[in-house]
RNA sequence: GGCCCGGUAGCUCAGUUGGUUAGAGCGCCAGCCUGUCACGCUGGAGGUCGUGGGUUCGAGCCCCAUCCGGGUCGCCA
């Protein structure tokens, strides 16, 4: 049987199933139908009753709405026996409207019902909030009944748009002949990154499984294993805390491997997947084609500030430090400068003022700023500290009259870091710098291996261990020698960033074991720690691994991204609240003394655990 | 864990300088209405102002503590 034959049973099977409690959904009659005798199954979301016996019913179901008209006394009082929300099925005849409603599909017609069963009662006359206005209600409310927040058409679309975001997803996948394998969830604790959810494990009293926080180990086995390409649309777990585009606890990837591959492989399947499903499903039909852009991370920091650059905003920061360090303005003395200039800007002072508060606040540093006005003079902010040198200001920054220039200063990174927060803010205040309604795609690319440790000051993998060192093991050994600074090292390790959201990071691994263990001892670990940290992995590269390279971008933010949504919540079908609780199912909850003690586990109070 | 914002009717919110019986819209209930479609009209019910303490003749409002929610920084190889 044909994979298509197959499907079409499925569906027909099902279809089948469905008939019994309905002829058509409530999306499906129009004025063509007229005459027919139908069966109808929803919720009944509203009643207007207009007069003597005449009442208009709104039925819904998956699939739109429906208008049934009660003309009896008898309909009638079956009407209001029952609560809006209830589910009912409904047998009757189509028939035109004298009235009817060109905003709806089914606007030309309405069913008059000869008989209407109760399936479903709605015990309840008030809910906790309206259905149709549910997005209004509070957060918490609505993730305690999410079961009702969901029969809101305009809640529901995001799952719906999710759910054939991933299939385009895997579709485009298989096609680029990737094979979709799952990997386990129980698993080994990860001697890196993020905080582990552990599982107690019933026949090893005092061990534990860990929730993958990626199937990043078991990608690169299936590699050494000889499966080429490799995807999964995969659950990842990870104990730490929830941002805004973060849920808490557990997120989705598409996550993938390629045995052979260069960087330049990974980023021309990502460039022929991705755009495509953003144009289609996407608030904007704009993408990025391929190529994109590739932006070296100390460029990105020196140009945007940032290393999840937004490219629909057209400014870019320069290094006035030489220019600007010695003008006698306090704040700069001895730190780097950085200038945005912002052509044709008409903001009013307060606007400025509240820029600049409002990234003072994001950046937790001060941002400063002068003008080009209409005759070509340098006013306003410090524009005073620059009079001496105008000529040279001009010419640097290249001002004509009404260019704004934002300035901050600090240590590098923090120029940097403060430029990037004054030029995603200048981004939202000036149209005409941000052409919005697009997808922009870059790569980030050339991250560094190492950096020094804020806490330790001592070198440490600035990424993640496994990704292969631009120079190989030659360069580490140089380094070793000291004839090349460990931190000029950088990996081919690569993020993709889309309107200043990072959607996923990725590399070339380090498939040679040797490579490995001199990696290691650039932070003063050895060959004894590699292998005690990834055994599985450091193994396996020594059976013959091949060269590979991989990327997972998050399926939860990117459907954010084409949803347009301010939340992370808001595409995911039943999520957690910002601290990891389910309202609605109650978890994490607390557990009978039984399963503890099968578990080998001892509750220690929080009394207990402080004297 | 730090910082910021919020918590008043079922829902969304207003509540002035601390001053009479805490209001509105939606929803709910009752009545009216024969073509509504966010139906309309009339009336009604519904409040421990998150919780505890304090200041005051008097607190929704001021102070302290605490709980809850959201945002953000830390964190997220």
């Amino acid at each position: 049987m044909t994979l298509t034959a197959l499907k079409d049973q499925i569906y027909i099977e099902r279809m089948e199933y469905t008939m019994q409690n309905r002829t058509h959904t409530c999306s499906e009659l129009r004025l063509s139908d007229v005459g027919k005798r139908v069966q109808l199954s929803g919720w009944m979301e509203n009643v207007r009753e207009v007069g003597g016996s005449l009442a208009f019913v709104i039925l819904r179901d998956f699939y739109g709405t429906t208008q049934l008209v009660i003309e009896t006394e008898e309909m009638m009082q079956i009407i209001r026996g029952i609560n809006k929300e209830s589910t009912i099925s409904v047998w009757g005849t189509v028939r035109e409207r004298t009235s009817k409603n060109p905003n709806l599909p089914t606007g030309d017609i309405e069913v008059v019902p000869e008989s209407i069963e109760i399936l479903g009662r709605c015990r309840y006359n008030e809910l906790p909030f309206q259905i149709n206005r549910s997005k209004d209600a509070d957060e918490s409310i609505r993730l305690k009944y999410r079961y009702l927040d969901l029969r809101n058409p305009d809640v529901k679309k995001n799952i719906i748009m999710r759910c054939n975001v991933v299939a385009e997803l895997r579709k485009a996948m298989m096609e680029h002949g990737f094979l979709e394998i799952t990997t386990p969830i129980l698993t080994a604790s990860s001697p890196e990154g993020a905080r582990d959810y552990l599982v107690p494990a019933r026949k090893h009293p005092g061990e534990f499984y860990a929730l993958p926080q990626a199937p990043q180990q078991f990608k690169q086995l299936l590699m050494t294993s000889g499966f080429d390409r490799y995807f999964q649309i995969a659950p990842c777990f990870r104990d730490e805390d929830a941002r805004g585009d973060r849920s808490p606890g557990e997120f989705y990837q598409l996550d993938m491997e390629m045995a052979f591959a260069s960087q330049e492989d990974v980023f021309s399947v990502i460039e022929d997947v991705l755009p495509p499903v953003f144009a289609k499903y996407g608030t904007y039909n704009r993408a990025s084609a391929a190529p994109f852009k590739r932006i070296p991370y100390v460029e990105a920091m020196e140009t945007y500030g940032t290393d999840k650059p937004d490219l629909r905003i057209d400014l870019k920061a320069q290094d006035v430090t030489e220019l600007m360090g010695d003008i006698g303005f306090g704040p700069f003395e001895g730190n780097t400068v950085k200038a945005v200039p912002v052509s044709n800007m008409t903001c009013t002072r307060k606007q400025i003022d509240k820029l600049c508060a409002d990234v003072e606040v994001i950046a937790g540093n001060k941002p400063y700023w002068f003008r080009m006005d209409e005759k070509g003079e340098l006013v306003g902010g410090i524009a005073k500290f620059l009079q001496e040198k105008k000529d040279q200001v001009v010419a640097a920054l290249g001002l004509k009259p009404n260019t704004f220039v934002g300035l901050t200063s600090g240590k590098k990174i923090a120029a940097q870091k403060t430029m990037g927060a004054l030029i995603k803010q200048l981004g939202l205040l000036c149209p005409e710098h941000m052409d919005k309604e697009q997808y922009a795609f870059c790569w980030i690319v050339d991250f560094p291996m190492y950096e020094i440790g804020e806490e330790s000051g001592e070198l440490e993998f600035c990424h993640n261990p496994f990704s292969m060192p631009n120079g190989g093991l030659e360069i580490l050994k140089k380094a070793q020698r000291g004839e090349v600074d460990p931190l000029s090292i950088t990996a081919f390790q690569y993020d993709v960033v889309c309107n200043g959201i990072e959607l996923s990071s990725g590399a070339v691994r380090n498939h040679d074991p040797e490579i490995m263990i001199e990696a290691f001892k650039m932070v003063n670990l050895g060959e004894e720690d590699v292998k005690a940290k990834f055994p599985a992995m450091y193994n396996a590269f020594c059976y013959g691994a091949p060269p590979h390279a991989g990327i997972a971008p998050g399926v939860d933010r990117m459907v954010m991204l084409l949803a347009g949504s301010e939340t992370i919540r808001e595409v995911i079908p039943f999520p957690m609240n910002k601290n990891a609780q389910d309202l609605m199912m109650g978890a994490p909850s607390k557990v009978e003394q039984k399963q503890l003690d099968e578990l080998h586990i001892a509750i220690v109070s929080d009394q207990a655990s402080e004297s």
